[in-house]
RNA sequence: GGCGGCAUCGCCAAGUGGCUAAGGCAGUUGAUUGCAAAUCAACCAUCCCCGGUUCGAAUCCGGGCGCCGCCUCCA
């Protein structure tokens, strides 16, 4: 059974969808005005990971995520640009879409654009004014929220603390804390026609009519950073619940921000802010998302492989903070080398691809297959599993799920130690060992792909290198040289030879079969 | 000021009433190796402080100190 933490009622409850099998899920995207950064990255990282359990546990998701593609930022950035907003948001949309592909998100059903739904805001619109939910003003139209006596529910604020002291307190709003369902134009910026004149749609409104029109009235997992919590989510309770007069969202999942030290500007290339004087604040740690140095993702992308930085995002539970650094995605990405290394090992045993391996398709086909595990090396590996599954249902625990798999994987290499299946010689005996690997393998890979890991073989540069076919002559002469010197004892030509090519940044390893060698 | 969250080994991080407090990085020792690398094995924390509840708490309650987020655009 799986948990799900909800932000609505701040516990944890079992999840049950309306209809069986399937799900729909909703996840508030960017505001393509600017390239992506790390931030934007761990919500889509994580909902789709999340994604792909759903679907492991035999669920059909719906998985949306839009992209708000009219706002004043895009417009003032369009200008000074020198572009228009459309042309602007069509670049950012696809920096946002390539670094997403890069990190291996690919469970999104659809990307919505505001822009292209704007007859459905009015028609919105319209039908919250005729409920005497919103107002129109001068070319504006609000939502009031005092007529609305569930506002606050979500954030757990009092409408008091937010209505005004009566009266009209903001401008034309009837209450501080109403908002903005659609802007009146002004001059030469980009406009739609409307019943209260030439204008564009608020922000909030944009998520409610996108999802209800993808997903429903009502539907499951509505996700976003713990950001949007307040006002935006609360907002969109509202606007939703009255417009259909029923329950908006089940699950609303709020993940914790990526916190950025400094050195995220400096990675990510020159702090776009440095211009402000005296803003040493830009200079500091903190919530990266307030353009405070936060660099382009894609400029990241050149230092660190996209699975290491998924890896990395995963490796703990989404409602904590996670802060980045340069320093820590260096341990993780040392931690990812032990299962890299493993599948180069499990090729050599066995000949076959860990990325072509076959696995269990869903939670249930994986159950009877294990259910036929006998031994003590197969029963542990059932039981690392039934751990793995146990955090994973405990409200998407991916950081104690990686634990189990990192066991896994020790056990993995330590049947091949014990068997000492690498360099052993054919036959019946070591048919059998392989097949045994092969099958608790075939646990990992499954696992390991309800959290999108291990999907394709990263390819690297220094794969690159070596289908040069004169690198390979040339590594394949040193590794026999120095095969023949070691066979001579002369020992200090074999680890000159060893050495050298480390300083290039060549690692050479012995092995049982062989003389392996790996660059990087 | 209001609302909310977090504090677990040198660093990162699971664990939310009860076996020996996961796992990763770093470190120490051993097996293996000509030496390495890799791998395996062993070792490495009583859980911010104080008080309480309980047969029993890292886990619940109260207080304190500290850090963080939201309250304004933000994934």
């Amino acid at each position: 059974m799986i948990q799900v933490y909800n932000t609505l009622t701040k516990t944890k409850e079992a999840f049950e969808t309306l209809e069986p099998g399937r799900v729909g899920m909703y996840l508030c995207g960017p505001t393509v005005y600017k390239p992506s950064h790390i931030g934007h990255m761990v919500g889509p990282v994580i909902f789709d990971a999340i994604t792909r359990y759903l679907e492991y546990n035999g669920y059909e998701v719906r998985f949306i995520v839009n992209i708000t593609d009219v706002d004043d930022k895009i417009i003032a950035e369009s200008a000074a640009r020198g572009m228009t907003m459309a042309a602007l948001a069509d670049e950012m949309t696809a920096d946002y879409q390539a670094n997403l592909a890069a990190l291996g998100v690919d469970t999104i059903s659809a990307f919505p654009k505001a822009t292209e739904h704007v007859g459905n805001i009015i028609a919105f619109i319209e039908k919250l004014i005729a409920q005497g939910f919103a107002y129109p003003a001068d070319g504006d139209v609000y939502f009031d929220v005092s007529k609305f006596a569930e506002y606050g529910k979500l954030s757990g604020r009092s409408p008091k603390d937010m209505l005004g002291e009566g009266g009209l307190t903001a401008g034309q709003k009837r209450n501080l804390a109403d908002f903005a369902l659609w802007k009146a134009a002004k001059a030469g910026e980009p406009a739609w026609e409307s019943p209260w004149g030439p204008g564009r749609p608020g922000w909030h409104i944009e998520c409610s009519v996108m999802s209800q029109q993808l997903l429903g009235d009502t539907f499951e997992i509505h996700g976003g950073g713990l950001d949007l919590v307040f006002p935006h989510h609360e907002n969109e309770v509202a606007q939703s619940e009255c417009c259909t007069g029923k329950p908006y969202v089940k699950y609303w999942m709020h993940n914790g921000l990526m916190q950025a030290s400094s050195e995220v500007g400096k990675l990510g290339g020159r702090n776009t802010r440095e211009a402000e004087a005296g803003d040493l604040a830009s200079q500091e740690d903190g919530k990266i998302s307030k353009s405070k140095g936060a660099g382009a993702f894609r400029e990241m992308l050149a230092e660190f492989p996209g699975e290491t930085i998924r890896f990395f995002v995963l490796s703990t539970h989404y409602r904590r903070p996670i802060d980045f650094s340069t320093e820590r995605i260096r341990q993780v990405e040392t931690g990812l080398e032990t299962f890299y290394r493993f599948f180069k090992r499990f090729q050599r045993v066995t000949g076959a691809s860990f990325y072509a391996l076959d696995y269990a398709a869903g939670r249930a086909a994986e159950d009877a297959l294990v259910a036929g595990f006998a031994g003590d090396f197969l029963t542990w590996i059932r039981e690392k599993r039934t751990g793995f599954l146990a955090a994973m249902d405990d409200d998407f625990n991916t950081g104690g799920g990686i634990g189990e798999l990192f066991e896994l994987v020790r056990h993995l290499n330590r049947f091949v130690d014990e068997n000492k299946l690498e360099g052993m010689a054919e036959g019946p005996e070591k048919v059998k060992l392989v097949a045994t690997l092969v099958d608790g393998t075939r646990i990992l890979r499954g696992l390991s792909a309800t959290l999108g890991l291990f999907q394709k073989e990263a390819v690297k540069a220094e794969d690159a290198a070596a289908e040069d076919l004169l690198v390979q002559g040339l590594m394949t002469l040193l590794i026999e040289l120095r095969a023949n010197a070691k066979k001579a004892k002369d020992f200090a030509t074999a680890d000159a030879i060893r050495n050298q090519l480390k300083e290039l940044g060549v690692t050479l390893e012995d092995r049982p079969g062989g003389t392996e060698w790996s660059r990087g």
